[in-house]
DNA sequence: GCCATATTTCTACAAATACAGAAATACAGG
DNA sequence: CCTGTATTTCTGTATTTGTAGAAATATGGC
């Protein structure tokens, strides 16, 4: 019989906390709205100048909101000279999204899981 | 050609602001918690006291998230003579898993999105 | 080294959120 | 109607978050 260890649960509640972070870093709409930005420019992403123009906020608040997708994993960055550029991280995504859906539809037992690791790049 | 009227912006943005608010509702490990449990008890859901049981956190603070998990549409409520008996909604967590997924794989054009429609309940 | 541009950090503040003890409400049963 | 149990609301506080102006930093070109 398969006993959890405390460490189990631990690492469970360690992911769970993490997809939390997650879930709150896509909360509000200014950040999902960034997120759908570099996902439709995806894999070029777009440097801040670019998502500037689009959002009309100030740099400050769009820089602050930058550091948190990134600080959660959802956008990774690289220089290119004086500009950064940022793009949409699949990986976390897609985790995110296999999370959502073991969640939501294994447990459930509707579809078999399967279907979905192939999602996202 | 389609033209996009304002009208149609306004929807998508008052769309995105509400997953943005169900992304939030599901932004703490508290409330992911909880969806955990419920849709693991799902289709039946559970009482306050047996989430209470579950949680370890006072009564006031689990009325607190449940009372916003509700208000996000994630979750449904239904009276037992004293207890209130709480389930996962499924629906809403469908379109959160779709709105996901089209924007995270439709876009990146990796997988086709039919596979995702018959998701969840 | 200096200048111009891009972006972030600093700083501050208002608003939202998490939390929880205590009181209030809702219901079932006697 | 009174009692006990279930759950929420009230209340207050501490923390986090969103926002943004101003200053600072980073980079490339002259």
């Amino acid at each position: 019989m398969a006993t959890t260890t405390k460490r189990d649960t631990a690492e469970r509640s360690a992911e769970l906390e993490r997809y939390a972070d997650m879930f709150s870093a896509m909360g509000t709409a200014a950040r999902l709205r960034i997120l759908q930005l570099l996902l439709t420019a995806h894999p070029d992403g777009l440097v801040v100048g670019e998502l500037a123009a689009e959002l009309d906020i100030p740099n400050s608040t769009l820089s602050h909101h930058l550091d948190k997708l990134k600080h959660e994993g959802l956008v990774l960055v690289s220089r290119e000279g004086t500009f950064l550029r940022y793009t949409a991280n699949t990986e976390a995504l897609q985790a995110l999204l296999g999370f959502l859906y073991a969640e939501c539809c294994t447990r459930n037992k509707v579809v078999e899981p399967k279907r979905m690791l192939a999602c996202c790049k």
